[in-house]
DNA sequence: GCCGTTTTCGGCCCGACTGTTTTCAGTCG
């Protein structure tokens, strides 16, 4: 798969045609490409090889001749031409927040400026002074976003971007002025990663909002401190960000705020054909210049008034959007409420921190049905995999336990290990004993495509597994997940009615939601679980649900809102 | 550079904040 490849180079080229002071549409043009590559389901060199470039939307006949010329060459002569006018160091440049293509070309041009280094030494020597438009103020910007770039603002898992909008919106509800309040943007859309925390506010009193916000005692620095909008660094580099609009404007604000950025300009581009225009402060009707207000209270009334479904934000992404303009037809998405039990967790047998008692209780009181201890199988050392011996007292443990539990009940489980063959830590005779049955590959990531997608294939010919989990093994920010013919799987899981696992710990959100929303098309059901390793970890189930959301998947998509005996049935499959 | 159920030319999403200027360009989301 070249798609990111492709992307890159694009994209690239659309940052170096903008420093170049090209008109925005046509660097916008290469954005855009760049973007449906990389969102792109299929191979983009099969799609080359068939001569359907043309047919991706966004790609005419210039773009579609030059990535043909990268994949077939290993490079792109346009991109190559460009960079020995306008040096790839400029790349990182305008990556310097407060610094865009327009300085980056000034400092360019004026200082021989070629990348974020050379641009520190000419602060230094004071050579940015005299420039047109730069000033003192400007100046000391820059080189507190130098600063910023250094330090690194790396993407923050769902969870803690969920901690930290708590507190912030915790502190501000607090006050009389505030009447409402709604942590959006990527994190309201579930992202498995955020970047910064929007929040919006509906007061009509945005100033004392904006100066009591600005001085909580969490504020690092303060980057923008306006009337409506301010914008802040915590004392871990996180970004916050805050928007106060009017009552009538706050359903327009909250779909503006909570973007996907692509989805809004479809919003307004359907917007257009209409007459209307889609703006933060409400749907408007648009004739000879005059606007008359039709909507902006609340996100439905929005939606309504554009003739669309209510699309929730899981589903704002750009993957699927074109299907309910399309359609008109939204999918009733699968809810918190559904789910019945957690199927994969931990205990004392294995490497959790509480007994098999303990994590019962905790998911009864959830209201659950059922809880499967998957401890791990006796490979995965690190871990201390439960032994065939053992694994008779584990049984007995939870018979116990379940004699004394009323409307609830703990079934035997397993995350067994897979091992560089695909064959599993325990024989056949051990995993028929189980109810649950979760397979799982803790070794042997860098194996090549084809071992790993043949390894995972023949796991899911096993009539005893029930689920693969995790199965792309990446970790969020640490490690990429492992390659592998991703349909095929998928296909293997369909066929041999295997669940794959979408796992709600944050470092892993394994599969996202573009697996998931993929793996949907093919027929795979999923389970929803959360790896807890503790009590408290089982509330992350809300994060496995709204990946799951953001997959587009129904109740009946995902096995673990079966009843307990609707789940029992199944599983003796 | 792309695109077309009014268009093969003339459009292409919208607005806040900042810093620099006195009416606006650049940056950002």
């Amino acid at each position: 798969m070249k798609n990111q490849d492709v992307a890159d180079i694009l994209e690239r080229m659309g940052t170096l045609l903008e420093i170049k002071g090209e008109i925005v549409f046509k660097t916008r043009a290469y954005y855009k490409a760049a973007e449906t590559i990389a969102g792109l389901p299929e191979d983009i060199e099969t799609v080359r090889k068939e001569n359907r470039l043309t047919e991706i939307p966004g790609i005419g006949k210039t773009l579609a001749e030059k990535i043909s010329q990268y994949l077939d060459t290993g490079r792109m002569k346009a991109y190559e031409e460009l960079t020995k006018e306008i040096p790839e160091g400029l790349l990182e440049v305008v990556e310097i927040p407060s610094v865009g293509p327009k300085k980056a070309k000034l400092f360019f041009e004026q200082l021989k400026v070629k990348n974020p280094q050379d641009l520190r030494k000419a602060i230094e020597a004071g050579k940015l002074a005299g420039l047109p438009g730069i000033q003192e103020k400007t100046i000391e910007n820059i080189r507190r976003g130098i600063k910023i770039v250094q330090q690194g603002r790396e993407r923050m898992h769902l969870g803690t971007a969920t901690q930290v909008a708590e507190e912030f919106v915790a502190a501000l509800k607090k006050l009389p002025e505030v009447n409402e309040i709604v942590a959006a943007g990527s994190l309201r859309r579930g992202r498995e990663t955020v970047r910064d925390i929007d929040i919006l506010i509906d007061s009509t009193n945005p100033q004392r909002v904006m100066d009591v916000f600005v001085h909580l005692p969490q504020v690092k620095s303060v980057n923008a401190h306006g009337e409506t909008k301010s914008s802040i660094l915590t004392q871990n580099n996180d970004q916050v960000d805050i928007r106060v609009v009017e009552p009538r404007s706050f359903g327009a604000a909250l779909l503006y705020f909570t973007g996907s950025k692509d989805f809004n300009i479809k919003l307004r581009q359907i917007a257009i054909k209409k007459e209307m225009k889609v703006s933060e402060y409400g749907i408007f009707f648009v004739k000879g210049g005059r606007e008359r207000m039709l909507a902006g209270k609340t996100e439905a009334d929005c939606f309504k008034a554009l003739g669309l479904p209510y699309v929730p934000p899981e589903m704002r992404e750009d993957f699927g959007a074109e299907e309910f303009f399309a359609d008109k037809n939204v999918p009733a998405l699968v809810e918190f409420k559904d789910i019945q039990g957690d199927l994969h967790v931990h205990s004392t047998w294995s490497d959790g921190q509480n007994t098999i008692a303990e994590m019962a209780h905790a998911a009864a009181a959830k209201g659950y049905q059922y809880l499967a201890l998957s401890d791990h199988s006796p490979r995965l050392r690190v871990a201390g995999g439960v032994t065939p011996e053992d694994l008779k007292k584990k049984k007995k443990e939870i018979d116990d336990l379940n004699a004394g539990m009323k409307d609830f009940c703990v079934l035997f489980g397993t995350e067994v290990e897979i091992d560089s063959a695909g064959n599993l830590d325990y024989n056949n005779t051990i995993l028929s004993a189980f109810d649950f049955v979760i397979a799982a590959i803790h070794s042997g990531f860098e194996q090549s495509f084809g071992q790993l997608t043949k390894r995972l294939v023949k796991v899911c010919q096993n009539k005893y597994v029930h689920a693969i989990a995790h199965p792309t093994g990446v970790h969020l920010g640490k490690r990429e997940p492992y390659h592998f013919d991703f349909q095929e799987v998928c296909k293997a899981a369909v066929d041999n009615n295997v669940c794959l696992e979408i796992n709600a710990f944050p470092i892993r959100l394994d599969l996202n939601g573009a697996n998931v929303y993929h793996a949907r098309k093919y027929g795979v059901k999923f389970v929803v679980d959360t790896d807890a390793h503790r009590v408290e970890h089982m509330d992350f189930m809300k994060f496995g649900v709204t990946t799951a959301r953001r997959g587009w998947l129904t109740k009946k998509d995902v096995l673990n809102t079966l009843s307990y005996s609707e789940l029992m049935k199944r599983l003796r499959k």
